[in-house]
DNA sequence: CCGTCGGCCATTGTCGGCAGTCGACGATCC
DNA sequence: GGATCGTCGACTGCCGACAATGGCCGACGG
């Protein structure tokens, strides 16, 4: 197979790489939630010109991250408890077809893989730091996804994750202690391992809706408190006085 | 409600008409499966300009209907077997959930268009017009999922749908007696309007898993006759000769 | 002082063009 | 005659500019 030491070069278009730059920037927190951005700010600060940052935009406006107010600009999606109740019922029935699918057909490989992922997690939880639990959450049910060898359930499956870390993020839930997160995710990953389809598929579609539950109460109670974020300002630079001059 | 006959006039961006465009071209069958098409060629055929024309071509690609070539073509999808096998096990965990969560929660006025919709399938059945018949059964399907008041689920869906209506024309299956298509979407509905929740989702998961069944096997054997489609022709005009005075 | 109207500006919508890259044909050399 | 290299056409990648639109602010009239 790789005859010679030469690293292939990736060709990823410059499109591309604004796209995964600009998801970043936004489920990584860069880009707060709710924050409006226009088409010349981002292309100014990634040094592209308007027609891939916005080629990137409407990539990530159909992935859910992002609405585009015509004529007026884009505006990062706030997440409501609605929002978190879709993400989770959908998560749940995706996720459970997943577990379905690799107890029925997972080989040795995807095994150690599938093992590993939840050793990862288990080590993670006996630490205190919340991002690497959440990220080895992340990963394992992402590795449960990608064993299934299903292109269009690990694609479906990647856009309601980007929504998900979005709105976790901006609540600062998941703080579950660790010994609960385990306990979880375990009897999951046994059933799969066992060839228990159908035990597989409830346990993981039962994980998903309690947590997401848990999730959408907790955005519902903060939503009483405060209940219209008027104007998160509008990105920066405020309205400029009409004679600047 | 509708005071004048006046009818409301579309303000739809020319992208988004553009998309819509070539999507009902694709799954209608004008641009056969497989077919390359060049950006050049659309944008002259559609009046547009490429960056227009572009835009929709990548959404299309995103929807899963179309595969860019990197500085070489567009390519419209050609379905083996194994995507049917994914569109039919995606389709089925989707309508599951949409199914228990309908069942759940409908309303009167739900109730009213559900059973709508399964009599205008059984009227549709009563003839012998298969590409009415498949309508009507879609339609049904769609109802089920629009009921839901699920936004991200019917997004999710709509894409699954452009796809599976595609490979359909393509492979021209589908074509079960109009009794044995009532009967199998009936109970589905009757659970629905009884409130049956497990059993409204068992009944969505199980026709949708026959039914991708019995089309993956359909195209399977159509694929183990005719190996390679070897090249469906470069789209319209064959490359001119070097010289061509 | 308040309601309404008009103009202005920011922002997106759309377009044509130049440059980079890929596939293939044809010429050349062995 | 066969394989290899050079060259060409075609297509996408990316860009800057112009047009259209909607919201905001000030001016005007009551």
């Amino acid at each position: 197979m790789s005859r010679l030491a030469i690293p292939r070069v990736v060709k990823m278009p410059i499109e591309a790489q604004a796209t995964d730059a600009l998801r970043d920037s936004i489920v990584g927190g860069a880009i707060q939630a709710g924050q409006r951005i226009t088409e010349v700010e981002i292309s100014e600060q990634m040094n592209l010109s308007r027609a891939t940052v916005r080629s990137a935009l409407h990539q990530l406006a159909k992935e859910g991250l992002l609405t585009l107010v015509p004529y007026t600009g884009w505006r990062v999606v706030l997440l409501s408890a609605a929002d978190v109740w879709e993400l989770y019922t959908l998560r749940s029935a995706v996720e459970r077809l997943a577990a379905q699918l690799l107890a029925a057909s997972i080989d040795g490989a995807g095994r150690e893989r599938l093992a590993g992922a939840l050793a990862a997690l288990t080590e993670a939880c006996d630490g205190a730091d919340g991002a690497r639990i959440a990220e080895a959450d992340f990963s394992l049910h992402k590795t449960i996804i990608d064993l299934t060898r299903h292109g269009r359930l690990a694609g479906q499956y990647g856009l309601i994750e980007q929504q998900i870390r979005m709105c976790i993020r901006s609540s600062d839930a998941l703080v579950a202690g660790g010994d609960t997160i385990v306990g979880q995710h375990r009897p999951i990953v046994e059933a799969i391992l066992a060839g228990a389809v159908e035990e597989a598929g409830q346990l993981s579609e039962a994980h998903n809706l309690t947590e997401g539950r848990k999730l959408a109460d907790h955005l519902g109670s903060l939503e009483a408190l405060q209940p219209p974020p008027p104007e998160p300002a509008p990105a920066g630079k405020a309205r400029r006085p009409r004679r600047a001059a």
